[in-house]
DNA sequence: AACTTACTTTAAAAAGC
DNA sequence: GCTTTAAAAAGTAAGTT
């Protein structure tokens, strides 16, 4: 009884330590990604269930905590890529989809895929462009979905590729080495895309 | 009428050609052979005509994958067999083989929106996620086979144990596609 | 910009860490 | 879980020329 006892003090001890350093994770990793409260709480809550769902078992607290930041940051509609999560984290970004995957089809957390919409304001404040040129490229990505032009496609290739369309069509053009290092993706990707956005779509680019 | 291309890409089977086996002395005297216990404890072995790669363990038992048919896993594990007694070793006389996985490729001849599918086939059924991979990953339980279906239309059926499995699988997905308005 | 090579995902067996 | 094998799908990446 009082073995049982103490043996409850401990695990709950554990328990909130494990918490604890879990939260302090998600609070390290959210603010280098300099992520709004409104995420570290979303994330925080995804952390809490899967505790409550036994799904650290096997897994490490880093990599529970960096896939529930990254699915958070979904269901915020502000993603952030695995690679971004990767960087903050010490989980590599192979383990941190891993874990996504198992504890967002556990906790049906039912994301659809992230979309290429959704990385357009950071981008483009990264890029220095104004809200014109984000509007442009918002309604190029609409087109482009309609056409069936972005299943299979990284989101952030065929984001960069619309944006990269949108700042020459608004008189603000950026290269695509820029475009490319805002979004994480190489040249020849966004070259890519945009030739593929602007032929189906009927763009003309004028370099 | 229905022509889906279903391909047979890779058959992997394993089966048992002796009580144990010295890899060492394989290695040595089979042109090719790669043994590095401390790296992985199979020997490998490939071989042409028809191509395929052999995993040969200690225990006797022999791994071979690369095989384009059925048919085929057994004309190599024959030859391998008769590699083995010209170099003085004996083997099972008719060792029994166990297709343990068939890897085929087909074509729905459509261009398709994975989004709509993954809404379609149900969320809690399937595995998106174009930043990593630009295939729709789907698990069938009927055949339990694995689908992986891409935008172009083209399919990946894996996780068979027959040639039927994967035709099965192939048609599980176009009749719930067509169901769903999305062929 | 073209080519080549290579890595992402899926399944499955083998023996051992 | 990992290691090793083979093979396809399509996207992305990296190194050469």
């Amino acid at each position: 009884r009082l073995r049982k006892w103490q043996r409850r003090i401990r695990v709950s001890n554990a328990t909130e330590r494990n918490l604890a350093f879990a939260l302090s994770e998600l609070d390290r990793m959210a603010s280098a990604l300099g992520l709004p409260r409104t995420v570290r709480e979303t994330a925080a809550v995804v952390y809490r269930k899967a505790v409550d769902k036994n799904l650290i078992r096997g897994r490490s607290i880093e990599g529970v905590a960096a896939a529930a930041l990254y699915a958070a940051c979904r269901q915020c509609s502000v993603p952030r890529t695995l690679d971004e999560i990767g960087e903050v984290s010490r989980v590599s970004r192979k383990e941190i989809g891993r874990t996504y995957r198992f504890i967002s089809r556990e906790l049906s957390l039912k994301l659809m895929p992230t979309s290429p919409i959704d990385y357009v304001p950071r981008f483009c404040s990264g890029l220095n462009l104004k809200g014109e040129v984000q509007s442009k490229g918002v309604e190029i990505l609409r087109q482009a979905s309609e056409k069936e032009l972005t299943s299979g496609r990284g989101p952030t290739g065929v984001a960069a590729a619309a944006i990269y369309i949108a700042s020459i069509l608004c008189g603000e053009r950026r290269t695509q080495r820029e475009v490319a290092d805002v979004a994480g993706v190489t040249e020849v990707t966004i070259r890519n895309r945009y030739k593929e956005l602007a032929e189906e779509l009927d763009i003309e680019i004028i370099l | 009428m229905t022509d889906y291309n279903i391909k047979i890409e890779n058959v992997v089977a394993s089966t048992k050609l002796a009580d144990e086996f010295d890899l060492t002395k394989i290695e040595a005297e089979f042109e090719g052979a790669e043994y590095n216990k401390q790296k992985f404890p199979g020997l490998v072995y490939r071989v042409s005509e028809p191509k395929a790669a052999f995993l040969v363990f200690t225990s006797g038992k022999v791994v071979c994958t690369g095989a384009k048919n059925v048919a085929d896993v057994h004309t190599v594990i024959s030859n391998m067999a008769k590699k083995l007694n010209e170099i003085g070793i004996k083997t099972i006389k008719e060792p029994e083989i166990t297709v343990q996985n068939i890897v085929a490729s087909a074509d729905l001849h459509a261009v398709l929106n994975l989004n709509a599918i993954a809404i379609g086939l149900g969320l809690e059924n399937i595995e998106y996620e174009p930043e990593q991979f630009p295939g729709l990953v789907y698990r069938i339980d009927k055949p339990k086979v694995v689908v992986l279906i891409f935008s172009s239309g083209k399919l990946v059926v894996t996780g068979g144990k027959t040639p039927e499995n994967c035709a099965e699988g192939v048609e599980v997905v176009k009749q719930q596609l067509d169901s769903m308005g999305l062929l």
